[in-house]
DNA sequence: CAACTTTCGTTAAATATTTAAAAAGTTTTA
DNA sequence: TAAAACTTTTTAAATATTTAACGAAAGTTG
């Protein structure tokens, strides 16, 4: 049994529709993709099922090719349970990562392991669709390179920043043209694509595999060169009517104050983000009032002034850690915003950005102090991302199983 | 059949066993109660089961005493359906509505009917648990006066301002006492108690009964003398981890401002309020910018303040007007930042304070083109309730019978 | 108004799923 | 080291639910 690709002539794969009209086997390969090997009673907590039913399912499964018998898992004084995965080569997914500045590809198999090494692309994203030719190109090589059967491809999720409807597959701040941007993919590529943004993919990873997991209302921002919010409530990611929730960056935070690339002024971003810290710095340095930040620009040239504030400031520079105090004051101030919202039982911080957090976490918490009900403020948990470079890739990939799978 | 109250012996009623094991039977009970009596197949849109089995839930539900045939309903050319409803008698359901200045009860019966008239009690809501006893021995009296049987009343719900932790029972603003406040309760009625906050249950009976039946994503703004927000996402009310999520009016909107009750300085409530706009007209009239503010004071002095500045400003007051048109700005920007946050597909604006739409209607709309992402605020409709005075009091009932039925 | 169409309710057969009991492995304990 | 205890898997019987066919009741049409 094999999955189909978008473009697949109807009914020419009897197995496809089969899966596709069993929502609990698509549930057992979601569940062993997402989490590995696991065994019977593990199942059953996620499909509701009894123990007969679920073997019955699974014994399919094998038959169909999709799962394995992986050994057995250890037991409590007691017959030892057969452990049950996906088969490798049962699908494949393509994760796309585009940034402001590069963009990276990886492909993952039925396991959820990364089958590419680090395959990254300099490329800087823009209004138009320049970009995707270069991108689609590198990806092709690259499945190629991997001897990836291109039938066994599910399909393709794309992060990227923005205002992102993956409903529509518009993306209204980059990469716009005549088309819906994931259509222009989509038909480059020849495969089903899903396009999302980089905070919700981010916000997802951390509700799949990180520190959000299996928790209910959850906030995750994404601190990089805008601001981004994912928002996880009643344990599900939250995207409103168009896919537009989460524009905590374009709170209008100073009144007349810098203008935005939004159009309006004063934002979020225009002082608290990774592009603000990059003007500040660059004030600093024309006006003199840096000792170490004007040394590092010359080690480093390539677009990161965030580490590079980081970096001073860690080295004592008085500038550098005003900066990243101002930040955080800001940062804590919006944060103080959501938390009366929402009343969360966590905030996650993650992206670039939290390579500062030693200089940003206290005024944060200050902030949160000063502008949050003590009810509120005192009680949240905030915590620093732990899963790497490699959470948004990730969390797309795995954003688009679940959007093959669940859909009925 | 009869359900049980929450101090019954256990097992003494084996059919409340018997429907709190089936969850279908719930749901149907649940369906008749909240959208009147249906046919089977209306009822197949909720409960998803074939006509078969749910014929045979309805006969056993009313061979139970619980539903009745109630005649046949329309078809477009073939044989007519049969209606099922609710047994008027099956349950009750009591629901309080306490407010700053006064508190409310009424009895409703299984087919979401009030049975009783309007029963109003002028208690002002404070710190300590004193206006309870009052409350409790209104209530009695009333269900004493309509011979409701006491077997049959399932429990009450009770709305009021506040913090409210309904999880807990506990109400961090008013009401305060060494036991939670839904305790204090139970314990004097002898009865099952749901309390909740005004804002949340209003947002709920919109979503059941109102502008936000059948929506994913609405805002209900709860515009008294504070102010509240409900919050429904993905189809369901969200109340965060401790139930105080949509602390809207405790947002930091001013800096240096007004000190609130909360605490803090400038929040939304302090400049946008039914209690700000009675602050603004008390300063109008000391310092004699007013023209009517003054007369309309001596026709009523019951704490209406927030109509009689909407009175005055209808009879072409200026300083009434102003003031209506500040608090329709800050109202504005505090929308824009909950748009651009939830992306929300409708607001409702709902409360004592929107008898003053006229006039604060078109400044929110200003601020929202002024303070927020024209994507976002160019799309978003923005409606007023028209649920009317009784739509608290309703929407508690609705909660509190779900919240019995809900459980498993 | 009879014939046709449509929708609904009922019935019985087919299918799906669970429950309960038995069998098969493992660990623990005596 | 064997028996006891425990857990999982298998099996078969019991139960639950749906499907599909049919008949009943109503509207529609010529």
């Amino acid at each position: 049994m094999t999955f189909s690709q978008v473009n697949q002539d109807e009914g020419s794969d009897m197995n496809v529709v089969e899966l596709k009209n069993n929502f609990q086997k698509r549930k057992i390969i979601k569940n062993l993709f997402l989490y590995g090997a696991m065994t019977n009673t593990d199942l059953g907590q996620f499909v509701k099922l009894s123990t007969p039913k679920i073997i019955s399912l699974l014994n399919e499964l094998k038959a169909e090719g999709l799962v394995e018998e992986l050994g057995q898992g250890n037991s409590s004084g007691g017959r030892r349970p057969n452990l049950y995965g996906n088969k490798e080569d049962a699908f494949y997914i393509i994760g796309i990562s585009i940034n402001i500045y590069k963009t990276s590809v990886s492909i993952f198999n039925a396991k959820n392991q990364k089958v590419t090494d680090d395959h990254i692309l300099t490329l800087t994203i823009s209004h138009g669709t320049t970009i995707i030719d270069p991108i689609v190109e590198f990806t092709e090589n690259v499945i190629r390179e991997k001897q990836i059967p291109r039938e066994k491809i599910l399909g393709i999720g794309i992060e990227m920043p923005g205002m992102v409807d993956s409903e529509t597959g518009i993306n209204k701040t980059y990469m716009v043209s005549d088309q819906p941007v994931a259509e222009v993919f989509r038909k480059k590529f020849g495969m089903e694509v899903l396009i999302e943004n980089d905070a919700k993919t981010r916000a997802f990873a951390e509700l799949r595999f990180g520190l959000a997991h299996a928790r209910q209302n959850v906030l995750a921002i994404h601190l990089d060169w805008g601001i981004g919010l994912g928002i996880i409530v009643n344990g599900k990611l939250y995207k409103g009517r168009d896919g537009f929730a989460g524009e905590f960056g374009h709170l209008p935070m100073v009144d007349n104050g810098i203008l935005c690339k939004c159009g309006k002024q004063g934002c979020l971003e225009t002082i608290a983000s990774g592009t603000a810290i990059a003007r500040m710095a660059k004030e600093g340095m024309a006006t003199g009032r840096s000792t170490f930040l004007g040394e590092l620009k010359d080690h480093d040239q390539e677009n990161n002034e965030i580490r590079q504030v980081v970096q001073a400031a860690t080295m004592g520079d008085q500038y550098s850690i005003s900066i990243l105090a101002n930040v955080g004051h800001w940062l804590g101030k919006g944060l103080a915003y959501l938390i009366q919202i929402f009343n969360p039982e966590l905030i996650i911080l993650g992206g670039r950005m939290s390579e500062a957090n030693q200089f940003i976490l206290p005024p944060i918490q200050q902030s949160i102090q000063i502008f949050c009900n003590p009810e509120l403020g005192n009680e949240i948990e905030i915590k620093v991302s732990e899963l790497g470079s490699q959470a948004g890739i990730q969390g797309v990939a795995a954003l688009f199983l679940e959007h093959v799978l669940d859909r009925n």
